[in-house]
DNA sequence: AGTGCGATTGACT
DNA sequence: GTCAATCGCACTA
């Protein structure tokens, strides 16, 4: 199907942003919930969007957190209240998008790793020099390449209206949801956060099935 | 002021 | 499948 076919079906729906009331409390039911969901962008050349398709969480108390040493100039969105944009850069090359995961004053967030391009396929693929579909944004470097995120979107509320960025209800139903050990920590390794649809040629990494 | 280390990716065998 | 580039940040002195 051609690019503008797929984009134009897609657009007809209306598409009804999160409210933070509705976003759950606690950051791993957080990780869970945002399986499906949509992630957009408004930008200026037009809009690029998203299903979440693999989510990881690192909640309060976590070690392999940023949060977990306190706040600091770097981490201080993650202390926002849910529904907030906290971005960082990693290994000296890419961006990386959270979700604030808790009430104001407590550090904690979900990590986005991957989604299913929807809306903008031409503006990802020029924002991430490929055209290779599951190139675009699976992996939270690659994502956040092919949506234009970066750190002047810090401290962004994705409930907000006027947000370019921002959190929507599902286009379509939600499959499967498996659960495995995070990607690429040493620390807390074990435990069982990184939450993805199991049925996805979107999702980055393993897929053992543990629900 | 110096050091070590990543919540990764793209290139390559 | 393996592997190293790359640089901001936190930590030590």
């Amino acid at each position: 199907m051609p690019d503008r076919t797929r984009s134009e079906s897609h657009s007809r729906k209306a598409l009804r942003r999160l409210r933070r009331s509705e976003l759950p409390g606690e950051t791993v039911e957080l990780a869970r919930y945002l399986i499906g969901k949509t992630l957009g962008h408004d930008l200026a050349e037009g809009r690029v969007s998203g299903r979440i398709v693999e989510t990881e969480a690192y909640p309060i108390g976590d070690a392999a957190a940023h949060a977990f040493r306190g706040e600091t100039a770097r981490n201080r969105s993650l202390f926002l209240e849910k529904g907030h944009c906290y971005v960082y850069f990693a290994y000296g090359s890419c961006w990386m998008m959270n979700v604030s995961s808790e009430e104001a004053g407590v550090g904690a967030g979900v990590l986005i790793r991957a989604l299913e391009p929807i809306d903008g396929l031409e503006i990802m693929e020029r924002n991430r020099g490929t055209s290779r579909r599951t190139d675009l944004t699976r992996g939270p470097g690659r994502l956040a390449e092919a949506m234009r995120i970066n750190k002047s979107l810090d401290g962004l509320d994705l409930c907000s209206r006027q947000s370019p960025l921002w959190l929507a209800a599902p286009v379509q139903p939600t499959g499967d949801i498996g659960v495995t050990t995070r990607i690429g920590l040493s620390r807390e390794a074990h435990r069982q956060l990184r939450f993805y649809e199991r049925v996805n040629p979107f999702v980055s990494g393993p897929k053992s099935v543990l629900i």
